[in-house]
DNA sequence: GCCGTTTTCGGCCCGACTGTTTTCAGTCG
């Protein structure tokens, strides 16, 4: 069992423990134990085969009981209180509480009365008509049940960051346009940069909230109001992305940025630092506890200030530590976009690239990179018309009167000489060690053969790796966003010796990809990996990409020094004459 | 179930909207 597997169990231990009436703050301990072991950057499996149950202690939020817990799936795969509550709560009834407006209570009441056990059966009542009945029922929630449960069955769960902020873009500005708005904010996980979105928010600063509402509610694309108050209101689009809104005074605006940008585990561990404090944290300000005075709140910074802390960058805020850091004075100084002085993986049409290497080094330039690394496929990957030994070799050659070019026109640019090369399924390279040899940077990634096994698939990478030739390994999980898993393998194991042979790791900023992700990104600074923040670009569209990529490395804490494309060219060639040196 | 610069017991973030109620519980974020 892998931290996602484990963080599922206890989200299902809560919901199981809350339909069955459980005491609240025992179900928020499992809710809160999934959210932890969910963000941690460490593998729990890997670290309690490394240090017992030891190294599993001083994880906030994990006490004694959830820590067993984990010990025990880990050892026997299953979770014994996790079977008894699905023995005693029928398992359907996890589906119920999922349906808009049912909760844990209303979930129990339609079972008690009418015997409802699932999705189907709640169905089938409300189409008899035997919910409005119920007390605590009526017309109304029994045709919104029915809305709910056909919502259900038929949405997609999650929606790319870059469609919600095509979404944020055209809302915002057809919110503009209605007038009397004087600041407007994406918040939620979408201003966090997480990989995917489960719902937009947009926060509005405006003096006439109902008119900004009615307008809101007006949206063209807009299927179904979920509801619609004098400050708030939620809608879902045609796509199915629920988009939620929150009209507030613009001297409550930082408070409420802050507060709607979460994430509630940040923002529950920020509001019980201000109670100490003796205050009160709102989205509406931070107010004194004693008389109820205003004390700040116009601006994000305000707030933080006022609960005595530094200001925390979104990407941070997923109570991982920064509050704590924050306090000591070590958060991280974070990467940013103009950090990054080149791009090391390209493709040009030479592969599956739509640019030429000409369009594609243009393109670099005018984004003021000092480099590129052109990385066009090797022979195994057919599919992308991938290059054989005579294909790279001439390649070379047009680079290198490509680079000539360029010093005449005294161009401060350079295309390095590199290629995606295959990791075989075997663990050796797709290109000879005379092309190895001759190329100025190495990328080497898995495209095939992803269903192997843990142990087999972290040998290939590792094997890979021992031959000394990668400078990077390009997305090393394989995953495409919504489409395919990540393959298993052992990323810890493969970092350390990554470590050995001064091998980098790719965060692949493909907004599809995110490969590392921002869990990785941690574990990459931990055992002292560098991290490539590149595009995979296949056009010259594609640089922009760019953003996701450095977006998530902040959300793994990185910062400058961690990046191997935020060096300067002499020291990034510096890096890799090393590498080679040692190997 | 977790946790400790008021605490090893007794707390545990804060507020809006809805639908069903006549003052609020449940749900949601």
């Amino acid at each position: 069992m892998e931290n996602p597997d484990i963080a599922s169990v206890f989200l299902e231990i809560a919901d199981l423990l809350e339909l069955k009436g459980a005491e609240i703050f025992r179900v928020r301990s499992y809710r809160n134990a999934a959210v932890v072991v969910e963000g941690l950057p460490e593998s729990l499996k890997a670290l309690y085969a490394q240090g017992g149950e030891a190294a599993l202690k001083g994880i906030p939020g994990i006490g004694e009981s959830t820590r067993g817990r984990i010990i025990e799936m880990l050892q026997t795969g299953g979770c014994a209180l996790h079977a008894e509550l699905l023995a005693e709560v029928s398992p359907g009834m996890l589906d119920v509480i999922k349906v808009s407006g049912l909760g844990p209570k209303k979930a129990a009441s339609l079972h008690e009365k009418l015997g409802i056990k699932d999705l189907n059966g709640l169905e089938e009542a409300a189409a008899k008509g035997l919910i409005r009945e119920l007390p605590g029922f009526g017309k109304v929630s029994e045709e919104k049940i029915l809305r709910g449960v056909k919502e259900l069955k038929s949405r997609a769960r999650v929606f790319t960051r870059s469609y919600a902020a095509h979404v944020a873009v055209s809302y915002a500005a057809y919110l503009k346009e209605g007038a009397g708005i004087s600041d407007i904010a994406a918040a939620g996980s979408f201003r966090r940069w997480k990989e995917t979105v489960g719902d937009l928010d947009i926060l509005a600063a405006c003096q006439d909230q109902p008119s900004v509402m009615e307008r809101f509610v007006q949206y063209p694309d807009v299927k179904e109001v979920l509801s619609k108050g004098g400050t708030k209101s939620s809608v879902v689009l045609k796509s199915g992305l629920q988009v939620d809104i929150r009209a507030i005074e613009k001297k409550s605006f930082g408070a409420a940025l802050q507060y709607f940008t979460g994430s509630k585990a940040h923002n529950v561990a920020l509001r019980e630092r201000a109670k100490k404090m003796g205050l009160k944290l709102s989205e509406y300000g931070v107010f004194s506890e004693k008389d109820g005075s205003w004390l700040a709140g116009e601006k994000e910074e305000d707030v933080y200030a006022a609960v005595g802390l530094p200001y925390i960058a979104p990407e941070l805020r997923e109570n991982r530590g920064e509050i704590e850091a924050a306090l000591e004075g070590r958060l991280p100084a974070l990467l940013k976009r103009s950090d990054i002085r080149g791009d090391l993986h390209v493709h040009t049409t030479e592969s599956d690239g739509t640019n030429s290497l000409e369009e594609m080094a243009e393109a670099a330039m005018k984004l003021g990179y000092e480099y590129m690394a052109v990385t066009d496929h090797s022979k195994a990957v057919g599919i992308a018309r991938g290059l054989d030994e005579a294909r790279i070799l001439s390649q070379m050659n047009v680079i290198d009167e490509f680079n000539e070019r360029l010093k005449r026109q005294k161009k401060k640019f350079i295309v390095l000489k590199s290629s995606e090369v295959d990791i075989r399924a075997d663990g050796t390279l797709d290109h000879s060690e005379t092309v190895l040899r001759k190329l100025d940077i190495v990328v080497a990634s898995v495209h095939s053969g992803f269903n192997m096994k843990e142990e087999e698939m972290t040998g290939r990478v590792i094997k890979a790796v021992r031959t000394g030739f990668i400078d990077i390994i390009g997305h090393p999980t394989g995953r495409l966003l919504g489409e395919r898993e990540p393959f298993h393998m052992d990323m810890a194991s493969v970092m350390d010796e990554a470590k050995k042979y001064g091998t980098a790791l790719e965060l692949n900023s493909s907004p599809e990809r995110l490969d590392l992700n921002d869990s990785h990104c941690m574990l990459a600074k931990e055992r002292g990996v560098l991290v490539a923040v590149s595009t995979d670009a296949h056009s010259t569209r594609h640089f922009g990409n760019i953003e996701y990529g450095v977006h998530t490395a902040m959300r793994g804490w990185l910062e400058k020094k961690d990046i191997l494309n935020a060096r300067p060219l002499a020291s990034l060639l510096r890096i890799l004459k090393k590498r080679r040196q040692g190997r």
